[in-house]
DNA sequence: CTATACTCGGACATGATGAATCCGAGTATC
DNA sequence: GATACTCGGATTCATCATGTCCGAGTATAG
């Protein structure tokens, strides 16, 4: 799995302190990672119109829906891409002993059950929020940590 | 993930079949692809002991455990190793607003929701074994199928 | 109304990982 | 005991993720 699918979700939950929209290169300081690289992570986003992004002097990029309506599944498909991770090649229709198109009506079997697991793994995941993350993150770390990233990512850097 | 876990699946399913050991050559022509590299992941299979291997003139491959006790799992963990897809990179703990390793005692919440995630793809793919793959193929080819790859893969390849 | 400074957006190099291949070590057969 | 067939690991190539750059566009300030 693409690593920046970590680099997108963090920076999801963050967004959802802050409604006025925060610029990329800021969004990078605040996780110490290469603002050039994640730009391309939030245009995916935003191509999914997960977030949208004004331009102008005090833009950035900004939550489009609520976050109770924003899954993880939302962000790993605007990512790392809606197909699924297991491609069936029908190598059962390859081969000396291929079998016949017309007994090919349903998917193969091992297609079936990788399809099957990924479903359970899609469904884990569309169960979860951005607003549930959001939650557990003030849990974890208190209820005053996220307005002081709001206030972080509004103010100066200096600070 | 890796396309060898599809040729890997298909190999188990059809080594379920015959009961003397088959050469990876054999199992390549059977579905068409390069018998060089299916020999790697065919290797990786041996290395966790899902399958043993046999040299000399008549050697090849044969599982070696009952193919009711062989799970989808074992095979993916083989092929495709058992690491996790998302690892986090703990980036809660850079930057300037880094959260304190005393405040980090649980995995962050994004981690936890993915590895929950993995956790129900992981069962679903335990859920399953190869001896339910072989009954779906007969149930979908005909019982004279898997019989018949069989009789090809100890006969001549002319037939 | 104009100039500006700041923003996003897509096009361009680089490195690591998967894919594919080859030749050498070892053993049951004849 | 020679042989022919098998597996096993080391090597090479292609692809995609990673990382970076400069140009298009807009709200702001004068």
């Amino acid at each position: 799995m693409s690593g920046g699918v970590e680099w997108a979700l963090h920076c999801c939950v963050v967004l959802t302190a802050s409604s006025r929209p925060v610029p990329a290169a800021r969004l990078a300081e605040l996780h110490d990672v290469s603002g050039s690289y994640l730009a391309k992570q939030l245009q995916a986003l935003a191509r999914a119109g997960l977030i949208h992004s004004v331009q102008g002097k005090s833009g950035g990029y900004a939550l489009t829906r609520a976050p109770e309506s924003i899954s993880l599944l939302d962000v790993v498909h605007a990512v790392d891409g809606p197909g699924p991770a297991f491609v069936c090649t029908e190598i059962r229709q390859r081969g000396p002993l291929a079998s016949p198109p017309e007994a090919c009506t349903r998917a193969c079997p091992i297609a079936r059950a990788m399809s099957s697991a990924e479903k359970a793994w899609r469904a884990a995941l569309a169960a979860v929020t951005i607003a549930d993350l959001a939650r557990d993150v003030a849990a974890d770390s208190g209820p005053e940590a996220l307005p002081g990233v709001s206030a972080w990512l509004t103010g100066d850097s200096a600070g």
